[in-house]
DNA sequence: ATGAAAGCGCTAACAG
DNA sequence: CTGTTAGCGCTTTCAT
């Protein structure tokens, strides 16, 4: 790896016109040549590291999802991607598990590695944003907010969840249970509320044991299922807060043999491509991938130094309703 | 942030014996004391930076995986990081698309970001790896290797093909077709190879036209099943060499109401565990995660300095039958 | 437009 | 065991 100090004895310059010439500086054509001549010759690469010391920042992001075995968070990652590829800023995937400890110790690599900024999907209300913040590094929370004052993108959940219960009512059915996540997950709460003002409103028969929380995996779903049908008064449709715990549900009811034309399900997210999904489901589209871009804009336009006031953006979701009861 | 500098003053010490401090040097234990005080006094964190600048290196690993949407990537990336969270590195995950210059332009940041090392699955055989090893990082081939001289970890691919072939014709079918990956990539090669070792030795009736190359997701899985089963005279089984085509497959199967009773299906791979998967499909377990393990584990020697000759580790593949037909 | 020179924060000789 | 000091490679005033 040779250094500005070889290019420029090559090439007959300073350091330092080495270096306009590699940032975008103006430099005379005539120099300019000479340098990038030597450059090549020597196979010069900038050392990023020895940049970054100096500038104190690199260009690179860090993005903290919670699940990087759920589609949904693979497509938002892809999003992100693509924005930061554009801007010529490389991203680095970090897994926290929704573990805040594990959150942490990543913020604390995003500082001490002086990454340009962060995009995060918190593990939960109470992830330590205090250190990067006041550091000046740009925050930007997707898909959940934290109470910190960072700029965020979200998705318009409450809308989702009247949307994918409004679809099942719709559709006939008469008692609709609710499989939600976890408590204390804001993304998932607007949800499950709005499976509620839809229920209450239509006047939905809901039995006691009719809401439940599991984690947001196929498993917390697939139990939740299983209790659902083990009830004396089963329903006969299910709402589930997000894409994975479908799946569960899927499996336990094929497990218990309920055919989907008698049972109706509704899924605030997409079944992920990999399921051999019945075409009786309803989906609510959750715009992932756009959600990433968008983070990623934001986040970039405050790296440039945009200081506008703190901006929440809020996405709509679509609603892909499965064919009517027959 | 802090720095040494000012942890050795507030400490009365200097910011050698801080940086002994910080890297488990020896140091009185008196003002090992002192400067732990002074650096949680003043909230010090090391710059990694600064620090990476002199070492030349740092504690981070590139890891390079094809798809990150395969669940067998995701696995293989989790027994990564697992083993090197362990011994305190931090693994960035690269996403090279299978596009060789993707996966030039990551490892090209490995260099210039002063990696330890980098574990890859190239994405063809004309990797470049020579500016990488050259440069003397320590890389590690994962589950595809390479003409280059590096350490590598795979599956005995051919043992695979093998097994999941036999399963089939164990299984009383008679004419057993194969949708293999794409030409060129060894790991499929030997997949394939195993099923026409199978087929050959056992005097299965193969037509014209039953091995399929398709590319490696559920989209080509489908393409080569719907291709199948349009033949004048189809397969009544299927070996497909890669997880995410068996799903496209068990799809075109769904869609063409072949029932899996009737009709065999086995793949190198696991179904992800996404897929409602009918226990009929014959599955191979490829040890994802060990593979991740191993990977890391020869990469952390390396980087510490072991010297020994190059290294192929071959894992073996677990069989899982369906039951038998009937 | 260009060069000289001063660090960014840390580690590793080298002395003591 | 501890302090002094010289860089790692780059960017950026400050002069010219």
């Amino acid at each position: 790896m040779a250094t500005i100090y070889e290019v420029a004895a090559l090439a007959g310059v300073s350091p330092a016109t080495v270096s306009r010439v590699f940032n975008g500086r103006t430099v005379s054509p005539e120099k300019q040549r000479l340098v990038l001549d030597a450059a090549a010759r020597l196979a010069f690469t900038p050392n990023k590291t020895a940049r970054r010391l100096r500038k104190r920042s690199s260009e690179i992001i860090a993005l903290l999802i919670p699940d990087i075995e759920n589609p949904f968070y693979t497509a938002l990652a892809r999003g992100v991607e693509d924005r930061a590829q554009e801007a010529g800023f490389s991203v680095v995937l970090c897994n926290t598990d929704d573990d805040p400890a594990k959150e942490l110790r990543y913020l604390g690599i995003a500082a001490s590695e002086e990454m340009a900024g962060v995009i995060l999907s918190p593990a939960s209300d109470e992830v330590d944003l205090g250190a990067i913040v006041s550091l000046g590094r740009p925050v930007v929370a997707v898909d959940r907010t934290t109470p910190y004052p960072v700029d965020a993108v979200k998705i318009d959940n409450r809308a989702a969840g009247i949307a994918a219960t409004t679809a099942l009512v719709d559709a006939g059915f008469q008692r609709i249970a609710c499989i939600a996540g976890p408590l204390g997950i804001e993304s998932t709460e607007d949800r499950f509320l709005g499976w509620r003002q839809v229920v209450a409103a239509r006047g939905i028969d809901v039995r006691e044991g009719y809401l439940r929380h599991a984690n947001f995996r196929v498993d917390g779903g697939h139990a939740a299922m299983k209790a659902l049908l083990a009830l004396d008064a089963p329903p006969d449709a299910v709402v589930t807060t997000n894409n994975l715990m479908a799946v569960g549900a899927l499996r336990a009811l094929a497990e218990a043999g309920v055919s989907l034309d008698a049972f109706g399900l509704a899924v605030v997210g997409e079944l992920p491509d990999l399921v051999l999904a019945p075409a009786t489901v309803t989906q609510v589209r959750l715009p992932a991938r756009h959600l990433g871009t968008t983070a990623a804009q934001m986040l970039l336009e405050r790296i440039a130094g945009d200081a506008q006031p703190l901006r929440t953006v809020v996405l709509r979701a679509d609603v892909i309703p499965a064919p009517p009861v027959g």
